[in-house]
This record gives C-alpha cells, structure tokens and sequence, in this order.
DNA sequence: ACATACCTGACTAAAATGGTCAAGTTTAGA
DNA sequence: TCTAAACTTGACCATTTTAGTCAGGTATGT
C-alpha cells in the first residue's frame, strides 16, 4: 500500500500555502520553488482542490491561491478526496454486501479488510491542517 | 492508497489453509477453488511463504501445505512482508534523517507520513491469522 | 510408472503513476 | 494600453507496477 504523489504533494502544498496566506494569495510558482514540485503538475492539483472548495484562486498579476476554509476544518479527509487519493482495500463492491469475486458470499476476510479501511479513514478524518501548521511554526513576515 | 492482491490473496489463502490443516496438509488446487484464486499464482504467493517460513510443503501425492507456526504467531505484518506488500507514504529514504527531496531538511509534512505508517503497521502488527480464524469459525470435518 | 502436487523462472497485457506540453484567459501595474 | 504574471484546461505520454499466464521442471505416495 502506497501513498501517491498526488495525496502526498497535495498536502505538502496547502500546509506550504497556509503558512504564507495571512497577507497576499501564494501563486503555485513560489509553491512549486519552495516544495520542489513541478508547476504544471500542482496546476492540476490545484485545479482538483478549488473545484472541491479548498482553495479559492485569484487570478492576474499578483494573483494566486487562498485557503477557502479555516485549516482547522480542512481534514486529511477532504485535501485526498479532492484529489482522489483514496484508501482501497478490497476489489468487490462495498454495496454489494453479499457477494465478493462473483461467489454468493462475502470473501473470507472481508470484515477484515472493512476493519482496515476504517482504521486508515479514521487517520485522516482526525488530522487536520491546523494540526500539520503546529508542528511547523515558522515567523511570519 | 490501496491494498494489492498479492497482499490480499496471501491472508486469504492463509485463513482458507489454517481452516482445513489440523489433518492433513491442503493443495494448493484446493485454495484455488474455494478461493477463486488462479493457481499459478498461488504458487508464486506461496513460494515466498515458504520462503518466509509461514509455510511448509509437503510434495507429491496427498501433499500439499501446512502450517509452520501457530496461527496465534502468524501476524499479518509477517505475511505482507513475506509478499513484499508494504507500506509506503514517502519517497525519500526513512534513514536519510536529513534530507528529503535532495533538500537539506525534512519535507515539511514528513512527521506527517511516519505517524501514517506507524499507524498502519500498529494494525498489521496486532492481528494475528488466529483472529481471522475466530471470525470464521467452521464445522471441521 | 504415473498422477498429484510442489517448484522455478520467464514472459506479458493492461492499468496506474507521475508527470510534460501546448494553448489559452484574466488582471494588476507600468 | 500593453505586458507579464498567474490561473485554466485538456491532451498527451513514458515508465513502472500489477496481476497475472505459460512452460517447463522435480519429488513422492500408491
């Protein structure tokens, strides 16, 4: 099980945004300098994380992105969901509470693999971007 | 983030063979059937089960695989990293304690992803294949 | 001897990942 | 008004990983 670089660079970016937006928008080009990460690929990450009102941008000259919520209401929860990064860890259906693999029962370990996904979502529904600007105190400007 | 069939199948097959091995040792064409699960690759899981000592083999005719701990000692960190299935949330080096990113300090949100795989890993490491048994408890022949 | 079952390694199609590239539109400031 | 900074959109693509298959073996109980 891995984390991609979409969920991960997501978060990188928006605690690096939430540091900077007391005063002026952070344009994804200090962002991408600052954290190391191509432009064009947090243009797309962004793109995904106004769409689902985490962000707001500003556009023109001295534009950029702003956090659209306090930090302490965006959880780990909503920055994957926004960019689809989500935890998976059966193949059959959740609906489908009868059948897994096409058979007329649930697979074997199916409670198994349910107990672990609550195990993960819970994580990140608990963590939130306050919570990552705490442990990175920095003077502001 | 999700789970790969390698991991998936490797439990499965291991709950269908501590169900059934008090006799005699199971076939892996036995696993296949009542698990779905193509036989070829079996073979490939268990060989690495084998390798990891989870498993002993028993050739030729009635042979098959059995056991080689007690299910109670059988977590599920060992099968998963038997299967090479592991947990991954970061790309750089966890012993390069300096750098990540080929940057002189930690990522901004690296204390972030450990306490994610401390957090997973805290549930692979306290489940056992015996508490998968006691949720799947069967009529022995 | 022969069928059953383990053993091994090479191979591969399809999907996911981790981006790049190109061509815009909007707006602040000179 | 012109221009450069910055957002916007969508197509494209190389590489890696996944999830297997296939083709041969070897060991052994009956």
């Amino acid at each position: 099980m891995k984390l991609t670089s979409k969920g991960r660079y997501a978060v990188m970016a928006l605690v690096d945004l939430a540091r900077f937006d007391n005063i002026n928008p952070v344009s994804l080009r200090d962002i991408s300098l600052r954290q190391g990460i191509s432009l064009d690929y947090l243009e797309q990450i962004f793109s995904k994380l106004k769409k689902n009102e985490i962000v707001k941008s500003i556009r023109g000259t001295q534009g950029g992105y702003v956090l659209n919520k306090n930090p302490n209401d965006i959880k780990l929860t909503n920055i994957f969901h926004a960019v689809d990064e989500k935890v998976k860890t059966v193949q059959c259906k959740k609906e489908s509470k009868k059948g897994c693999n096409g058979k007329s029962t649930k697979c074997i370990t199916h409670n198994l693999w349910d107990e672990l996904e609550i195990h993960i979502n819970t994580f990140f529904e608990n963590k939130s971007l306050k919570d990552l600007l705490n442990n990175n105190k920095e003077k502001r400007v």
